[in-house]
Formats: C-alpha cells, structure tokens, sequence
DNA sequence: GTATAACTGTTAGATTTCTAACTGTCAATA
DNA sequence: TATTGACAGTTAGAAATCTAACAGTTATAC
C-alpha cells in the first residue's frame, strides 16, 4: 500500500465523499429521488426569490450546464420544479419549486440531517469546529 | 441558504471530493486515463503479489462487482493489465498490471502527489496532523 | 448601427456507474 | 454424496454525468 500511503488526503476525501454519497442517496432513495437532486430542489426553494438561474446551479454543484438541463428535465417532467423564461432575458430560465416538490422538503431535510449526524457523532464539539475551519479553508482554496 | 447551512459537513465534503476528483481527472487526463483507472492501476501493482481478485478492488474502491468488471475489461483492451484465473479456484481472476502499464505508475503518483499539496498547502503542519487524524476517524465510523 | 463576441441553454453521443438477473464454481450440510 | 446455498464474475439495460457542437439572445466594439 506504499503508494495509497502518499496521498492520504486526497485518499480519504475520495473515499468519505464516496461513502457518503451512497448514504445520503439512500436515505433518500424511498422518495424516489437521488441526493443530488434533493439538494438541488433544496437550493432552487431557498434562492428562488433571487431569480435563480440554471447557470447559477451548475456553479454551486459544479455541474455542466448540459448535466443541469437533463437534471432539471426531469425534475420537470415529475411535477417538482418550473422553469420559465424571464421577460428581461430570453436567454435565461428562472427556477422555481412546485408545491408537490416544496412537500418533499421536509423530508430531505431530515434526512440529511440524519447523514450529517453519522459524520460528526464521533467527534467531541472542539474537534468539529476544528474540522469545519479546515475543511472550509481547503474548499477556498481549491 | 439556511438549509444549505443545516448540513455544513455533508456539503462540504461532497464538494471538496467533486472538485479534487476533477482536479485528478484534469492532471492524468493526457495519459488517456482518469483518476479513478489511475489508483486502480496504483493499487493492482501494490498488492499483485498477494493474489488479489476484482472483489477486493470492488470493497478498497466502494464499487460494485459489475463496475469492477467493466473497468478493468476497459483496461485489459488497453494492454494495460491482465487477468488471470488461478488454478485453485476458478471462479475467481488474479489481476496484474502489464509492463505498458507500470510505464505509467510514476506519472500518476506525480500527478497526484500535485493534487495532495494543493489540498493541504495552505495548512500549517499541526493542522495536517489533525486533520488526517479527524479524517481517518470519520472514515473508520462511516 | 452593424458585426462580432460572450452568454445561456440544448442536443447528441460517449463514459462511468448502478441494479437485477444470470452462469459457473466452490463450500456446507443433511 | 447430493443438494443447497454462498461466492465471483458477467451481461443487459438504466441513470447521471461529461464533451463538443449548436441555436438563439444579449452585450461590446468599431
């Protein structure tokens, strides 16, 4: 293993990323949603007072534009979102969630919640507030 | 973004690992590769002494058994690898990495060895030490 | 004012991963 | 020892993402 041994950081940021995806899909999985797609309906109902766009989207999951079209298709086609075209761009699509996807909400949130648990439980509160100034300085600078 | 902020550590770490996995894309992206096909290569060549199956690159990498499958069938058409059935059990397959490939271990291992110091550059040695400690912790946990 | 460039989103096709169903082999047990 | 179950790997088809090329709209520059 000498070589999994030189990168350890990127090593384990690789792995709990993973991990935790798979949880946090799961925990979700019964609404018949992905993660991804929940923390995007999530984001879309707490901006869209802002005029979100779905550029706007794609810089906050770093996702392409052509991933956050197909996403948001289908997120259409079930009745959870809207996306319509402002009168002062016609370029854009502003976002909006639709009540049958402001209901699943709550439930995502608590789900989540529950994920967030899992990753923190282990630590004593000094070691969180650690590791949330590290982890915040590493994604500024990367 | 309050929802956002209800799950600082979920966050981010599924960001920090999207942007270090493109990060590790983007620096092998020029040896035909990506980074996940690069650790795997890493790994096969550590530990191909000890007779390993895809079943142990499914569990180290936290991927399925068919993923496995159609990696490393990737790899095998590139010349990269081999595959072998051992001769006391014929279910299973001893993989080992062909010269071809061993050609390419050291850019990989420079090429990652970039991306760890992107992410920890910006700490000071007893934050490193700290971290890996907190990461390791999670990662026994999750 | 017109031409050019930048911006926003879409499509088509490739890649990587997944689940579910399957084959063949080995192990356990009755 | 014959049956049953567990194990390792494969296939087919679905889902999510990517790149590259494109269309339409808006902004910039001359």
């Amino acid at each position: 293993m000498q070589s999994q041994k030189d990168t350890p950081y990127l090593d384990l940021f690789q792995i709990i990323g993973l991990k935790l995806k798979k949880k946090a899909d799961e925990s979700i999985k019964e609404l018949g949603l992905n993660a991804q797609q929940g923390k995007v309906i999530e984001y879309i109902y707490e901006n869209q007072r802002n005029q979100i766009i779905q550029k706007d989207l794609a810089d906050r999951f770093h996702l392409r534009g052509a991933s956050i079209t197909s996403m948001l298709q289908g997120l259409e086609q079930k009745g959870l979102i809207e996306r319509k075209i402002p009168v002062n761009n016609e370029r854009q699509k502003n976002i909006y969630v639709l009540p049958k996807g402001i209901e699943l909400i709550e439930d995502f949130q608590e789900s989540f919640q529950k994920v967030e648990e899992d990753i923190v439980q282990v630590l004593t509160d000094e070691e969180k507030q650690v590791l949330k100034k590290l982890l915040i300085k590493i994604n500024e600078r990367i």
